[in-house]
DNA sequence: GTTCGTGATAGTCAAAGCCTATCACATTGA
DNA sequence: TCAATGTGATAGGCTTTGACTATCACGAAC
């Protein structure tokens, strides 16, 4: 049984003539007669009553006529799928996204993406960075945006922008009437620190790191949200990415922000996805459009300590 | 396109793998690879993400699987109304059942089936009510047998019976001497419960909230004959339902029986099918057989608590 | 660096789908 | 009553397709 042998049923249901239901079917008459003739022999079972100058259906061939619409027309539905690809811009993407970056990031872009691609379903999936990285390798996200680096070479790493960090700290805080320091400025100081699990906790340390600040022992924070409201609450002083503070993000009471002069500390973020998908060619047209929002949500000041 | 291609694209999306879907589809390797590849070039889209040592679907190529699910689906549907033609009672019906139910009722049902029909070949298929409305819904079971409500326009239900709950307790616990209770009588009691995913968890749940009882705390079992067992060890007291505890299923011992009196605690059954279904006379016929087993195997004795 | 697993390619062959030519048979019209 | 016509079936043949085995190419694993 193939696909032909329906449609030449079904011609047949809707003509009851051969000479008519071939040429509908763009075969000579032998050609769908034969081919209806094998069908019922591998069926087993009658499907068209032959009269002289009449032909009708069995009530078995009605009946799978019937069926064989429906399968015609799910496969009419698959082409359909086939040509929407073809035009991706219809489609639906699964993208993840960590979540100190995500609720930040996601304001600006969606809009963007809404407008430049407006037949586009944006499926977003919120989790950290190694199940980002699980979900994307597995198959469950076509795509992520993640903080480099990524180790991972079966994944292919566009860049998109460079997110530099700054210091909250408390209104009342020594630091706090400065608007820009260097990096040095942060030693002897210690740091309230999100959880493990959380890339923006490793980038942090790194930092730290390099200033000679430390990690605020007996704490640690399970969102960015907090650890904004434990500033505000006068608990300590963190480092927070430039998207989480700039509009439409809302300004915290109680907290200043001191930027750092060059070089600054920031984190790369990049748009991954596998290099085998055959979405490459619009997710590099989706990156750009990402790439293209405003350089002013990462600009420092002319920063000058 | 034909149907074989669809069926190569379904294996691989079960299998990814080419080899392991060739195999399954009894063609050899470089087959399936060549009618997927060519399938990919009449449709003008990838349908599959190859990778070193993993296949993927792409998005397009899961859709299109899905699809073609449905159309392979219909086919078998065809060839079983041609089948059905030629000889209504023989063929294979592909019947699901959920774990408390199947091993208590099939010892019942499958004679009369087998009197009934005897040219038909039944494959049972034992899984969780989820299971069986997902493999119902996608054409891998024809017909399954179970608790309800079940709430999917797209099924048939045919009610087959009503199978009453008892309670079983420890021979030595304070309700063994007793034949029959009410429901209240549950009150303050706490009840052995099935874990998450089972559809009598569920049952006894609502049974618990109607009488005032609980669940006992820091266990779960993983079958009805853990329960069973672990009241039979003096661990505590659960809730059976009656076929479980009727011939040919033997006694256990320590275990004390307990019936309720009406209105009393029970579950009903039946019989679903896609109502696309083209064996829909056949299976009310089957539904016939499986609703005449006796009604002693569900009664109770004259409950006067 | 070698071995192994896996998917792709090459060459080949049998089967299938399709063709034209023609036949067989029933209906229709003169 | 008979010839003409319409219609579906059959015969022979050709092209295309689906399937095979053998082998290759490439990346992963050890």
């Amino acid at each position: 049984m193939n696909l032909r042998d329906l449609q030449y049923l079904v011609a047949l249901a809707e003509y009851r003539h051969f000479g008519r239901a071939a040429e509908a079917s763009f075969v000579s008459q032998p050609t769908l007669s034969t081919q209806i003739r094998k069908l019922e022999d591998e069926l087993g079972v009658a499907l068209v009553e032959r009269t002289p100058r009449k032909v009708l259906l069995t009530e078995t061939g009605r009946e799978i006529a019937r069926r064989a619409r429906g399968v015609l027309s799910q496969i009419d539905e698959i082409k359909s799928i086939a040509q929407r690809t073809r035009d991706p811009e219809s489609g639906t993407i699964r993208l993840g996204i960590f979540p100190t970056l995500g609720p930040y990031l996601l304001p600006h872009v969606i809009p963007r993406l809404r407008e430049r691609f407006p037949r586009l379903e944006l499926l977003l999936r919120e989790e950290k960075t190694e199940q980002v990285l699980h979900m994307l390798r597995e198959g469950t996200l076509d795509a992520g945006i993640l903080a480099l680096p990524v180790h991972d070479e079966s994944l292919h790493t566009e860049f998109l922008f460079e997110e530099p960090f700054v210091l909250a700290v408390p209104g009342g805080h020594a630091l706090a009437g400065r608007r820009c320091m260097r990096m040095d400025d942060l030693a002897e100081q210690n740091l309230l620190l999100l959880e493990d699990g959380h890339c923006l906790r490793d980038q942090a340390l790194e930092v730290c790191h390099l200033s000679g600040a430390g990690e605020k022992t007996g704490f640690r924070a399970t969102s960015l949200e907090t650890l904004r409201q434990m500033v505000s609450a006068n608990v300590g002083i963190t480092l927070l990415p430039a998207l989480a503070v700039k509009p439409p993000v809302a300004q915290s009471p109680n907290v200043s922000l001191i930027e750092f002069a060059a070089p600054a500390p920031s984190r790369r973020i990049a748009m991954l996805w596998r290099k085998s998908s055959a979405m490459t060619p619009f997710f590099e047209a989706l990156a750009e459009v990402i790439r293209d929002i405003p350089e002013e949500l990462f600009a420092t000041g002319d920063c000058q300590p």
